[in-house]
RNA sequence: CGGGGUGUAGCUCAGUUGGCUAGAGCGCUUGGUUUGGGACCAAGAGGCCGAAGGUUCAAGUCCUUUCACCCCGACCA
């Protein structure tokens, strides 16, 4: 991508009213851009990110057996009446009538709908278990929208529904599933603490919670700092100082940002839906469920609230929205060539060819936050000169070394 | 929804006790000089001062209403 021709710009001021860093560096670099209170589009850069983040995801969830599959946003409120939650949703479920006034509602959640499907599609023991995902924007009528990314009214998720016709079989998947969700957020470059916490109103089981440790984040835990042991604070009978129950290191309380939610409704839906299946000796049997959400657009802010520094974002390899930043200097016809090369072998590099002074693209690279930056200039002579966005050393290599840094 | 704050150019903001044709920096356009950390010169374009109503000879400025955004709280798959 050249970045002459690329639809965003940097802005040099920051958006003033943005204090976190994720919401200030994903406005300022370019990645975002504010509708309304929590809705945001978007952008080029932005919309890589998330895409780099959603094939992570993708790939775990489909080596733990998941099949991607895409559910309506528009739904009934018929199948929601059901289980009691277009009443106990009402607050935040966005809710309204067609013309014709008929009670539809925005998917802020799709247990209902999936469980609907199941029902009517899963009725022997042989098509159990089952487990399916969708990535798709969900709506959420919060009371207060903030921080850019991190808790919005429209936002990116992946959400996957797992069906049992055991309790045992269905706590293995759990488990199975939150060896996947610890895969995903490690290749995605976040170190998380898996977090017991209440099932608040949806469910009386107990459920986990994916946290990052971060400042701007706006659950309190009580966490190892060793392993990945911890409380949501609202449940937690440890305290900071008390040994961790795993290794016996001594706990910290801390703010963090919930990037992951997993729990079990057990026959809830069963009993709620009339979801059943036939066993191998006849018998009917309900349909377990368990629920798996990944918040992908506010793992994309805790991303940046946890690899920053004061010029802009730090992205880790996985998840940046190109793998290297190609930036020409002294108007030289070298870094045009360079840049189809790299091209031509595959490389995903964001080519500053702008006629504009070095100054401006050493700070825009710094803000974008690409992995690695490639200076060439005539300084460099037949060289190009590397530098990772997370250290201030560079050094000069040939053209070979970078093919061979990038496909890392 | 309670508390606090902010709406003036694309962005960040200034605008005095109400007073003439509403400003700056950045960005944008054109021309030129520059080129290793947000360069410089010159000439331009760009505003119903969030919206509606009111007070006044006169409103960006005062009053009322309303809309939007941010922060704290409450809330929170």
């Amino acid at each position: 991508m050249r970045q002459s021709k690329l639809f965003t710009k940097t802005q040099k001021n920051p958006p003033q009213d943005a204090l976190s860093a994720s919401h200030k560096y994903l406005t300022q670099g370019g990645f975002i851009d504010m509708l309304m209170a929590g809705v945001y589009t978007y952008l080029p850069l932005g919309y890589r990110v998330l895409n780099k983040i959603a094939d992570i995801i993708r790939a775990e969830m489909n080596s733990a057996g998941g099949q991607e599959m895409l559910m309506p946003t528009l739904q009934p409120k018929n199948i929601w009446e059901e289980t009691g939650r277009w009443e106990t949703l009402k607050e935040v479920m966005y809710q309204f009538q067609d013309r014709s006034g008929k009670e539809t509602g925005l998917g802020a959640t799709h247990e209902e709908v999936i469980y609907d499907l199941i029902r009517r599609n899963v009725s022997s023991y042989k098509d159990l278990p089952l487990s399916l995902y969708q990535i798709q924007n969900k709506f959420r009528n919060e009371l207060r929208a903030k921080g850019g990314l991190m808790r919005g009214r429209e936002f990116m998720m992946k959400d996957l529904y797992s069906f049992h016709l055991s309790q045992e079989d269905l706590d293995g998947y759990y488990n199975q599933m939150i060896e996947a969700y610890k895969k995903v957020y490690q290749r995605c470059g976040l170190e998380v603490k898996v977090v017991e916490a209440s099932g608040g109103i949806f469910t009386k089981k107990y459920s986990h919670e994916f946290q990052v440790i971060a400042e701007a984040g706006e659950d309190n835990i009580i966490y190892c700092p060793k392993c990945d042991f911890g409380q949501n604070s609202e449940i937690a009978k440890l305290k900071a100082g008390d040994a961790c129950p795993q290794d016996g290191e001594s706990l910290k309380a801390g703010k963090s940002i919930e990037v992951g939610n997993i729990f079990q409704f057990g026959d809830k839906y069963a009993k709620d839906m009339n979801g059943y299946a036939t066993t191998k000796d006849g018998q009917k049997q309900p349909i377990l469920m368990a629920s798996y959400g990944i918040g992908i657009s506010r793992l994309a802010a805790a991303l940046v609230e946890v690899h920053h520094d004061e010029k802009g974002i730090i992205w880790p390899k996985s998840v940046a929205p190109f793998a290297a930043h190609l930036i020409s200097l002294n108007k030289n016809e070298t870094a045009d060539e360079v840049y189809e090369i790299l091209i031509k072998k595959g490389a995903d590099v964001l080519y500053d060819d702008r006629d504009i002074s070095a100054g401006e693209k050493f700070a825009d690279a710094d803000l974008i936050g690409l992995p690695y930056r490639l200076v060439v200039s005539s300084k460099s002579g037949d060289k190009i000169e590397v530098k990772k966005r997370s250290s201030d050393k560079s050094e000069l290599v040939g053209l070979n070394e970078v093919l061979k840094l990038l496909s890392e």
